[in-house]
DNA sequence: GTCTATAAGACGATAGAC
DNA sequence: GTCTATCGTCTTATAGAC
């Protein structure tokens, strides 16, 4: 009970996230987690072969998540409602760090095509306009999408990394606003 | 005439904007931009004396108008669509790269104090939301902020760096539809 | 204004003791 | 599972020749 709470390598994943959201991937230094943990750089190796293997870690889950939804945008019919619903939650949960690729260029220069992000970005962005929208027509998906994503990260950031009570509610009824005309 | 467009200096920070934009600020050395250049990293060092101030030389004008336009918002009485007008216009502006302090985390992290963005960013926020409004009534002004920073950024990305015909007039108006409802 | 050369340190990563 | 010690490389930055 008073322990410390998880393995080494959940701690090492948490203190991760952290810094690179506050600093960004590139200027995390493996010196800057192993201090935070309190330990030294080659503990960190213990856990993990590379730096790079502390990304992938952390973005797994979320990435296929993302690319998940991606897939079933194209594929069911999926309401906006429901599409920008998920992307909110998927945004909002603690444990997810879908925000990291979008706000850190040093994270999308080195994943590039690693799960092809780009890719499903496009695909849900054509999900949430009308069939048959192309052009300017696409401007309100991206506008609903950017509340989705960078208005919920927004609202968290301004109330202590949580969503308030309601937030969601709003934030997609504001997106659907956005998208709808 | 055919030159190849104003000093080394100008070149620089032209390079180092593009770059910092692909790999970010802390992902991105100066070997780098030499290298895009076409030179030695000691001829980038007789034009500015650290890497520091490439940043900041380049974030100096967009991080000033930005400023401006928060102590406005608080000052006058800014309709909402005159400052979002506003934003979207500093955000597509080629010359400016407001987008940079908000995309990259390695920024942030490196003028925190410096101009104190994060307090602009609550009074652009402020001027934005109804009067006295508080919680998640500030979920909507931040939904709108979102779609005139990062729903422009997107559009832009999505078509080549440039906003197309009509896209500010929908950005806006979407973006109105976000705050309003 | 740009070069070669190099300093001084941070960085990612590994070897081997405990 | 964590340590000390180290390797090789990359990085920021400077000195001095041209």
């Amino acid at each position: 009970m008073g322990e410390r709470a998880g393995g080494t390598k959940e701690r090492i994943l948490a203190i991760a996230k952290q810094l690179f959201l506050e600093k960004g991937y590139a200027g995390t230094s493996i010196a800057d987690i192993s201090g935070a943990l309190g330990t030294t750089k080659a503990a960190v190796y213990y856990h993990f072969a590379a730096k790079e293997e502390i990304l992938s870690a952390l973005l797994a889950k979320p990435l296929a998540e993302y690319t998940r939804l991606a897939e079933r945008a194209v594929a069911e019919p999926l309401t906006a409602a429901e599409l920008l619903g998920e992307l909110i939650d998927m945004t909002a949960d603690a444990e997810s760090v879908l925000s990291l690729p979008g706000n850190d260029p040093s994270i999308s220069a080195e994943l590039k095509d690693m799960h092809k992000l780009r890719e499903k970005n496009d695909m849900i962005i054509a999900g949430l306009a009308e069939p048959g929208a192309k052009g300017t027509g696409l401007v309100r998906a991206h506008a609903a999408y950017a509340v989705a994503k960078q208005g919920t990260f927004a609202v968290m950031m301004a109330n202590g990394g949580k969503l308030p009570k309601g937030a969601r509610a709003e934030l997609l009824d504001a997106a659907l606003r956005a998208l709808g005309g």
